[in-house]
RNA sequence: GCGGAAGUGGCUCAGUGGUAGAGCAUCUCCUUGCCAAGGAGAGGGUCGCGAGUUCGAAUCUCGUCUUCCGCUCCA
């Protein structure tokens, strides 16, 4: 692995803000704030006409390659409400709150369980106690508060009678699902070990700082995949998923210089992982990550057996034991690699005029496939131009434009990510051919209009 | 949540006590016709929201919401 992916070279992030992004977002409808007109809703986003598509080009891209393209992964879609009980059984009511204490002097906000643990002795020393032993600031030694516990859970109520009994969560990960279901798909599809289950979709955390754009928001969307091994083989698959899914990002666009897996540290591993390895891009803000690659052992499946009481074992045929598989989970954030997409695909180069701005987006990922532009908005070129965008559209989106200058038709596709414009000329007319122009060399090949589809698909389809 | 900064038309900003401006973008018409901004015209802002001070507030005060940076978090 180590051989492919970059640890060696400087890495320099996109010149890139996110301010310019941010801006470029919102501009041509990409992703702008939540409940705007009443003030804006904090960490929440919404997106437009252009980032509905970018996003479901990323599901798309990422099932086709998790579900579609494997005989070894099926499909789940569970439901995100879950009652307490099953979050209980995962650790989260207990295991997903962070005890903080701040500094009545400097301000500064702590995790008591790093303090206590001593995880900032690199940056402050050893942890400093007061005259009764109480745990002080490593910044200023000041006094802290007393320890408050912020579950990162969404709790809701469900009937309408507020009692114990009907309390309910929204899902923090989309995981859960697949631990609970997996005796059934497993029966239901008859599969063996080694399988996954995989799963896009909305989880909710009550996170204490969301920020930087869409990277870290309260209500997010996840991609992942829970694959059952057998035991003693979960190193092997650990591995094995960590390149599989840094080749994912790679086959998409995004500059490998960029990218990196970062190990985790023993004591930096959530209450569930045995090991796990973060792949990172590196933000305009910093390293930031993509996805955990986390080795989950049988934890999940141990706890839902005890408290289920049913049995979630399998049954393995070779050895005639009943085993609790091991669990190797890739686990992405979908609109966090969105985001990720467009900041690596910026681009901007000197124009004659000013700047020329191109989303050199993969052409998977691209919201909008294929522009038609006449050249003229007169109109046997308009009729003959909205006739192939009826014909391309049912294959791709499609955007038709006539307004302006050619070339500036040309730079509004080229800041959406648009691959290609189909371009249509007097010339058309005569000699029934169009221009396709190319986005990221500029080039312009002629071709016969019932060889357009052909020549088309043979760029835009998959073929990896 | 705490500390710091900021919120003016779609975007980027100017205006700092007398009732709003620019550039870009958008729309219409004309022109051009293969890599943007040639001509003419038009629409669009109660200056985040609420309250207070004042004869008068975008401009001062308080509150609130949102955003950015840090502490914290991890998809």
């Amino acid at each position: 692995m180590s051989s492919e992916t970059n640890v060696t070279n400087e890495p320099k992030a996109a010149n890139v803000t996110m301010e310019t992004i941010v801006s470029l977002c919102k501009r041509r409808g990409f992703v702008f704030q939540s409940s705007e007109i009443y003030g804006g809703f904090g960490s929440t986003y919404d997106y437009g006409p252009l980032g509905v598509e970018l996003l479901r080009n990323v599901r798309n891209a990422w099932w086709r390659a998790m579900v579609q393209e494997r005989d070894d992964v099926v499909g789940l879609e569970a439901s995100i409400l879950g009652p307490e009980s099953v979050y209980t059984a995962s650790g989260h009511v207990t295991n997903f709150s962070d005890p903080l204490v701040d500094c009545k002097q400097c301000k500064m906000r702590w995790r008591l369980d790093h303090l206590e643990e001593g995880q900032y002795e690199a940056q402050y020393g050893a942890t400093k106690h007061n005259k009764e032993g109480q745990i002080i600031c490593p910044n200023c030694s000041g006094e802290l508060t007393e320890p408050r516990k912020f579950n990162l859970m969404f709790k809701t109520q469900v009937g309408v009678i507020e009692d114990s009994s009907s309390v309910a969560y929204l899902r923090p990960e989309t995981a859960q699902g697949m631990f609970i279901n997996f005796s059934i798909i497993q029966n239901a599809t008859r599969r063996k070990l080694p399988f996954g289950i995989a799963q896009v979709g909305k989880s909710f955390r009550n996170e204490i700082t969301p920020g930087n754009f869409v990277f870290r928001t309260r209500e997010f969307e996840q991609a992942e995949m829970e694959f059952f091994v057998k035991p003693g083989t979960d190193d092997y698959w650990h591995e094995h998923w960590i390149q599989e899914r840094y080749n994912w990002y790679v086959r998409h666009g995004l500059k490998p210089e960029r990218l990196r897996v970062r190990p985790h540290a023993a004591d930096e591993l959530s209450f569930y992982s045995k090991a796990t390895s973060d792949i990172e891009y590196l933000f305009p803000f910093g390293w930031g990550e993509l996805e955990g690659i986390a080795n989950r052992t049988n934890y999940d499946l141990t706890q839902h057996a005890k408290h289920s009481g049913k049995d979630l074992s399998y049954f393995d045929e070779e050895t005639k034991e009943h085993i609790v598989p091991y669990v190797i989970e890739p686990a992405a954030g979908v609109s966090r690699t969105a985001l990720t997409f467009l900041i690596d695909a910026y681009d901007e180069e000197p124009d004659k005029e000013g700047t020329r701005v191109v989303l050199r987006l993969h052409k998977d990922i691209a919201p909008i496939k294929i522009a038609v532009l006449p050249l003229s908005k007169k109109e046997p070129l308009t009729n003959l131009a909205h006739q192939i965008e009826k014909k391309l559209r049912k294959n791709w989106m499609v955007q038709y434009d006539e307004t302006q200058a050619i070339g500036r038709r040309y730079r509004r596709q080229d800041e959406i990510g648009t691959p290609y414009c189909v371009t249509i000329d007097f010339e058309s007319l005569e000699d029934n051919a169009v221009t396709i122009r190319e986005r990221d060399s500029m080039a312009q090949v002629r071709v016969a209009i019932p060889e357009l589809m052909e020549a088309l698909k043979e760029r835009l389809n998959h073929d990896d």
